[in-house]
DNA sequence: TGTGTTTACTGAAACGTTAAAGTTGTCCCG
DNA sequence: CGGGACAACTTTAACGTTTCAGTAAACACA
């Protein structure tokens, strides 16, 4: 039951414990003989040596661990469960964090904690952010002395390294395709769009659209809540007590969708018929739903992957020159939207 | 940027670094006087220390983090990318975890990979796997001197804490409902039966719900692949070319009913007229389904909790005592099932 | 007044690594 | 043949905690 520690290993191959130790992380500077590095290998697997990353990281002051902050969106609500947008995401970044040699310190975040400790406390090699740091302690990030990326966020900072996509421009495609096929009257249905993270954005593109045709942005075609299937449910509700009054919508998330659409066919109204739906995101979900999600699609892996490795790279190079990486995007047409000429 | 350690707060203090030690870790053998905790208190908020948890668990061999393993269900896809349920399960672990200060580091699993030493190498205070464990070594978990608890394993270990839910009940409870309501011909359909894993359980729970009824259970009537959307897809496809021989299928996960509904619904076949459905998980998917899913509800949330729940008494109590937890499953009548009197 | 107990601390040795600096021994070159 | 360069190590001091074993002072008791 005993560990079996570097000692041993050295002990067992008639060595140092720092020739192992040089052996195992075949350090460059140093000169190992092959027959030493033979001998403790042997060593190593015939005892099932495994080292103690505490131990390391303590010493050499790194972990092979990056932090991954994910909002938990509502406090009663527990993470990843509202939107399946950060399970992708997470996924992606797990996948690619394990192929580079690296682990994963999950932690959900809800405004009253310190998650800047859980970082500091682990001594992770960089974290990953997404969404909307809760707690205006950002700079308190900058001392972590460690890179820290932010995934879909408009902080605007050369401490910190970004990745997202053009959210504006998405939002501009989606309601542009809208507009295309005849709609004039167009629903903007999102998540809060008072603080400032991607929403916002979205409806900065969905305005410029709308602008751009010559369309009013009327007021009462906005509908903003919160990320979940149920702000879609209730949006339906709101949008036949508002009296019908739209032909199509932008819905700035693909839950989002799936909750307006089934609070909208509940009340018979048809999706695409009588309301035709662009969403966003283009997660898994999108495809099952009935109908099929038209949407913009953004590749969540690579964000991911793009996410990591920004860490990994920022975390070799010395030199931290912030980075920013913008992914692209593009329409998937689905069955959620359909012709309408005889719009007003 | 120089790391704040507990020996500046010893001297900022005024005191030394085990009496700061003992402040924070309040142990319950050591007397520290009023003042002296205060004093060290302010000098820890004044200096803003965090303690190094490399260096606590290195010192004392317990880390506050609990291993999670999910698995990878294929070489290609990624973590918790092909059913929802692992998302939301994680969800559950992650929030239960942080609750009682225990952070999550979490590793998606594959067959090449030494999961075991990921534990180790941290010195994780348990470990959750989830699923079926990948890899032939599960005896090496047993040296690994922490709980280790099993998700949905029918693994029969003292060595493991395990929790799972009646599946073998849950597949029987199905396919009577399909049954009472009038189905005489239930397809089954599940992810792999050849592994000793959940969905063997729930196709002997099937088999003797149709032996119960006196029904036959046709080979032609069983469909098994992997447990994904796509494989819905297929299955669907499948039925089909066997020639839509039943009336009714019992699904043994929300996302390949997702993706059956889907293949069947593109071949005009009508969900429940046509076929009526009987699911397993109720993830929040099945809601959003259209029709939404009658399904065997399991309390995801409640597995999450339960799981980390085994790993934090067991870690506490020294007696290494096997417990078992079996969560209870009830059936949600949602609209994917009709009544079928005319069947032969 | 001496002994024992309690309170409130301190000192120092771990924990398992890494890495800088030091120590050999060998070889080569002028 | 002396000295430098190099290869192949070893020694030792960190890294930041915890925790065991003290210790010194204060107090109680008989």
């Amino acid at each position: 039951m005993k560990r079996v520690s570097i000692k041993d290993v050295a002990k067992a191959a008639g060595v140092s414990a720092s020739t192992v130790s040089y052996v195992l992380n075949s350090t460059p500077t140093e000169t190992i003989s092959k027959e030493t590095k033979q001998r403790v290998m042997d060593a190593v697997s015939r005892l099932g040596y495994v080292p103690n990353l505490n131990a390391r990281s303590l010493s050499s002051r790194r972990s092979s661990l990056i932090g991954v902050l994910i909002p938990q969106t509502e406090p009663g609500k527990e993470l990843m469960f509202s939107n399946p947008f950060y399970g992708e995401l997470l996924s992606s970044i797990e996948y690619t964090a394990r192929q580079h040699g690296y682990h994963l310190l999950l932690s959900g975040t809800k405004e009253d904690q310190d998650y800047l400790s859980i970082a500091q406390n682990r001594g992770v090699d960089g974290v990953i952010i997404v969404g909307t740091y809760p707690g205006e302690n950002l700079n308190a990030l900058k001392t972590l002395g460690v890179p820290v990326v932010l995934v879909d966020s408009y902080v605007k900072d050369d401490a910190f390294h970004t990745i997202g996509i053009e959210d504006k421009e998405g939002a501009r495609m989606a309601t542009r395709y809208l507009i295309e096929k005849g709609h004039r009257r167009i629903a903007f249905v999102s998540g809060s769009i008072r603080e400032n993270g991607v929403n916002i954005k979205r409806y900065q593109g969905y305005c410029d659209a709308m602008r751009e045709a010559g369309l009013p942005v009327d007021e009462q075609a906005v509908y903003s809540g919160t990320v979940d299937y149920e702000y879609g449910i209730a949006a339906a509700r709101e949008f036949l007590a508002r009296g019908r009054k739209q032909t199509a919508a932008f819905v700035t998330a693909d839950v989002i969708s799936m909750g307006l659409v089934k609070g909208l066919q509940q009340n018979h109204v048809r999706i695409p018929e009588d309301v035709s739906i662009v969403s966003f995101d283009d997660v898994y979900l999108s495809q099952m739903a009935h109908p099929a999600l038209t949407t913009i699609r953004q590749d969540i892996g690579e964000k991911g992957r793009q996410a990591v490795q920004l860490v990994l790279n920022a975390s070799k190079a010395k030199e931290h020159h912030h980075t920013e990486c913008i992914l692209p995007l593009r329409l998937v047409e689905r069955e959620s939207v359909c012709e309408r000429r005889d719009d007003p």
